[in-house]
DNA sequence: CGGCGGTACTG
DNA sequence: CAGTACC
DNA sequence: GCCG
């Protein structure tokens, strides 16, 4: 009676970690952790499966337990498993079999353990074993032969029961167990709930343990070996999506790989060990287990440290891992080796040399089964790498020290190079003398021994007459002379090979693609301007009335309007493009709609009236003259004299005056180094200081502060936008932005670091009007009372970009619609304004 | 005529 | 606190 | 230098 409490609660138990579950993917659905939801749910379905049909194969061995109807038992078989009941309900049933059975007569011990049960009535055998223990008794009576049935087919089960606990601890807690683990360690700190799903799985886990390794028969012993292996297979797959997340295909190939090492690896393990000893398989429970969880567990953590599945794999950290995986995988090839063997007909993997999966990831010394593979990259030895290494070996290289993009710096560069591929660098005689890197355009030459020179590196950028002129050649390059790129120098250094034809890495191919460059470019500037032209005529018959900008129209004297460079633009393309993200943003903002109101529950949207904030607007057209706009109606006074004057002349008086406003070149220069702004350029410039070259005195150090001066170090390197690839040989020093948040500012903080700068101010100030405050972090209700703000309760809770959108009751605006240009320069009266009479700034009045 | 984004660091 | 930075 |  004790045993059938201890099955009932237990199997209590099991439901109520399914009902876990169900509360946790609520959660996951609530928080909008999709990946998570979307991977428990994937798990519990396929758990559900697997479950249905192992219900199938009971139900063939056990059938009509439910109803006497066979298809609605089937039914009821299924559909227990898929709705995770199938453990609960049939410890009731072999529980109430068993109690039956012990009210006729109490069975004898030996009857209960000596039983052949079998796996959940898959195998075929449980009639046999019954019929062989009802022969072994002998001499009983009917009733006795049934009651025996009975007993007999209620251990079975029972034992069946622990295959199907297995089962789901293979294919759903532990991959839950996984998830949960993941989403903790990603998301937020230990919760009850967090515990009782990990305690839960243990204690799971360690029941199914159990179950497989008590185990005896040899037929389900295989079978369970296959299930088991399909189980790991699911378990590690859904380790490695965890790892991988959210981003990076490259992991999900990554775990693909190790998943078939691991079941390979696994597979031979247990086919040349299908011992039945609980001592045997024990050591390969206990190995298995342990260091795969570290491993996921770890690899989780190194996801959440570098951010992305990427950065994790390209990090150092993931050798730890890998050497998990060997020390893994090789003490289970020295059990399954060194182990006896009890089955030699299904010991089917005896020469480890045969699976190639095994020769993967282990260290060298770990096994004897070292065969082909490990010679292979031995057998090259050092000399290969030397000779990789000096791919220029005894060459002579001639750099050509001219070219628009050629420095001193660069110059020293190239020669770096070749002298670490080997070459040495053929010095010219100058004609000057003068050792110094002649300017393009000067015309000095150089005198070259053409037959003391194997090749010639040369800028992509220098033109062929220019170099010709400069070595006093009729032709550039000299035949049996070839010539290739700088690039190409980096090439031979990173790759160590040759590049391949297609990367044309040659200076004359370089020149013929500029040119063809050049070519297309011209085409598809004329092209451009017949479909502009087109369109003009389509304007112009389509909008007489809206031609209200006459007045401004006498434009005889527009023609030396400088032009700017024409835009080709493929309208039908540009289109296209703009009605598909039409359609994408409404699909995002129905999409956070729904999660946005869930988490901010009754929440109405700030500024529901307001449409839009106003961006730039896209003209398909050139705009060469005001007869091209179709009104003005946006520009008023200043402004639209401004526009006018730009368009009838093609330049503006007041902008060209300060542009040769000595004054104001200063200021904005010094300005431009990082740490000084207008109210220190202005305060340098009426110390005296009117260049970067006046404050590079190294006696000016003191007036910067260490920001500005580490700003004028790196002048130059600080205004170079980080271009997305780099191929440059010598890089700029770099400023970084690093900025951490917690997960939940996440919609904010991305708003903000997307920009642009006026975008945001704009955004800002809307939210302002309407008695809000939009940060990087928060979107909250504010007072303000003269000049101080209060905060007024909790942020509305925006998990991406779009939420902040939709709280503020705005239309959604794409990152590539938040362009708008940056003038930000305060103006002298301005910057005076603002230090009231503390300085005696003084300049021309009129600068804006 | 007053207002113009919100925040963090440095000196 | 002013000045500068980030977007 | 625009806007309310």
């Amino acid at each position: 009676m004790l045993g059938a409490l201890f099955e009932i609660a237990s199997a209590l138990y099991e439901l109520s970690t399914v009902v876990t579950d169900v509360i946790l993917n609520y959660e996951y659905i609530n928080r909008n952790w999709v990946e998570e939801y979307i991977m428990s749910i994937v798990f519990l379905v396929f758990n559900g499966v697997v479950m249905g049909f192992v219900g199938l194969g009971i139900e063939s061995v056990h059938p009509n337990r439910y109803s006497s109807c066979t298809p609605l038992n089937k039914l009821l078989a299924f559909l227990l498993g898929l709705f995770q009941m199938r453990v609960f309900t049939e410890t009731l049933y072999s529980v109430r079999a068993n109690v039956q059975s012990k009210s006729r007569q109490k069975p004898t011990a030996t009857a209960y353990t000596n039983s052949l049960a079998t796996t959940a009535g898959v195998d075929q055998s449980t009639s046999v074993g019954a019929d062989s223990h009802t022969h072994a008794v002998g001499g009983c009576t009917s009733a006795d032969l049934e009651r025996d049935d009975l007993i007999q087919r209620a251990v079975q089960l029972g034992h069946g029961l622990m295959y199907v606990t297995f089962i789901q601890v293979i294919v759903r807690d532990v991959p839950l167990f996984v998830l949960q683990a993941n989403a903790t360690i990603h998301y937020r700190k230990w919760k009850f709930i967090d515990l009782f799903t990990v305690a839960s799985t243990l204690l799971t886990l360690m029941r199914g343990t159990a179950a497989y390794i008590a185990k005896e028969d040899k037929r389900t012993v295989k079978l369970l070996a296959f299930v088991f292996l399909v189980g790991q297979f699911v378990f590690r797959l859904g380790a490695i999506l965890l790892v991988a997340m959210t981003k990076g295909y490259v992991i999900v190939a990554y775990g693909l790989t190790i998943t078939m090492f691991a079941i390979l690896s696994t597979a031979e393990m247990r086919l040349a060990h299908p011992s039945r000893r609980y001592s045997d398989q024990l050591p390969r429970a206990l190995v298995f287990f342990p260091f795969f969880t570290l491993f996921v567990v770890d690899g989780s953590k190194l996801t959440a440290r570098y951010g992305s599945a990427v950065a994790a794999l390209h990090s150092k950290k993931l050798l730890k891992l890998h050497l998990w995986r060997c020390v893994e995988n090789v003490v289970g090839i020295v059990l399954a080796v060194f182990l006896p063997r009890y089955n030699e007909e299904v010991g089917l993997v005896r020469d480890l040399g045969k699976i190639p999966a095994l020769q993967h990831g282990k260290r060298p010394a770990a096994g004897k089964a070292r065969g082909s593979v490990a010679k292979k990259p031995k057998g090259g030895g050092s000399s290969t790498v030397d000779k990789e290494q000096q791919l220029l070996r005894g060459k002579r290289v001639l750099l050509v020290p001219i070219g628009s993009d050629v420095s001193r710096k660069r110059l020293a560069i190239w020669q770096d190079l070749v002298g670490k591929l080997g070459g040495s660098v053929v010095h010219m005689d100058w004609k000057t003398g003068s050792k110094a890197v002649p300017r393009a355009g000067i015309s000095s030459a150089a005198t070259v021994d053409w037959s003391a020179v194997d090749l010639v590196i040369a800028s992509a950028q220098l033109e062929q007459e220019k170099t010709a002129a400069f070595f006093h050649l009729a032709t550039f390059p000299p035949a049996n002379v070839p010539v290739y790129t700088p690039e190409w120098l980096a090439y031979l250094l990173r790759e160590k090979k040759q590049p391949p034809a297609e990367a044309k890495l040659k200076w004359s191919e370089q020149l013929a693609a500029r040119e063809e460059d050049k070519i297309k470019t011209h085409r598809l500037e004329e092209e451009a301007q017949r479909l502009a032209d087109q369109e003009q005529q389509e304007v112009d018959e389509n909008s007489e009335s809206e031609e209200d900008e006459g007045s401004n129209r006498n434009n005889s004297d527009t023609k030396e309007i400088q032009r700017a460079p024409p835009v080709h633009l493929n309208t039908e393309n540009i289109r296209q493009e703009e009605k598909e993200l039409e359609i994408k943003k409404v699909k995002l903002m129905q999409e956070r709609k729904a999660i946005f109101y869930k988490n901010n529950p009754g929440f109405r949207p700030i500024g529901e009236r307001a449409k839009v904030i106003s961006s730039l607007k896209v003209l398909r057209h050139r705009v060469s003259s005001v007869k091209d706009l179709k009104s003005l109606h946006w520009a008023k006074g200043r402004l639209r004299d401004k526009v006018i004057e730009i368009l009838e002349t093609g330049h503006l008086s007041k902008l060209e005056a300060k542009k040769s406003n000595p004054r104001l070149c200063a200021l904005v220069t010094m300005a431009r180094i990082w740490g000084v702004g207008p109210a220190t350029a202005a305060k340098l410039y009426n110390s005296g200081y009117r260049s970067l070259d006046d404050l590079r005195n190294p006696e000016t150090s003191a007036v910067l502060t260490a920001q500005q001066q580490i700003g004028l170090k790196h002048y130059q390197d600080f205004l170079t936008k980080i271009p997305r690839y780099d191929f440059a040989m010598d890089l700029p020093y770099r400023r970084l932005d690093i900025k951490v948040y917690p997960r939940r500012f996440f919609g904010f903080a991305m708003l903000y670091f997307t920009g642009s700068d006026h975008f945001n101010r704009s955004m800002r100030l809307f939210a302002h009007k309407n008695g809000w405050s939009l940060s990087d972090r928060a979107l909250q209700r504010v007072m303000r009372v003269n000049g101080m703000t209060v905060q007024q309760g909790e942020s509305v809770i925006c998990e991406s970009e779009v939420d902040v959108f939709i709280a503020l009751g705005l239309e959604y605006k794409d990152p590539t619609e938040r362009n708008c240009f940056d003038i930000r320069f305060l103006d002298e009266d301005e910057a005076n304004a603002k230090r009231g009479s503390k300085s005696a700034a003084r300049g021309d009045g009129d600068v804006e």
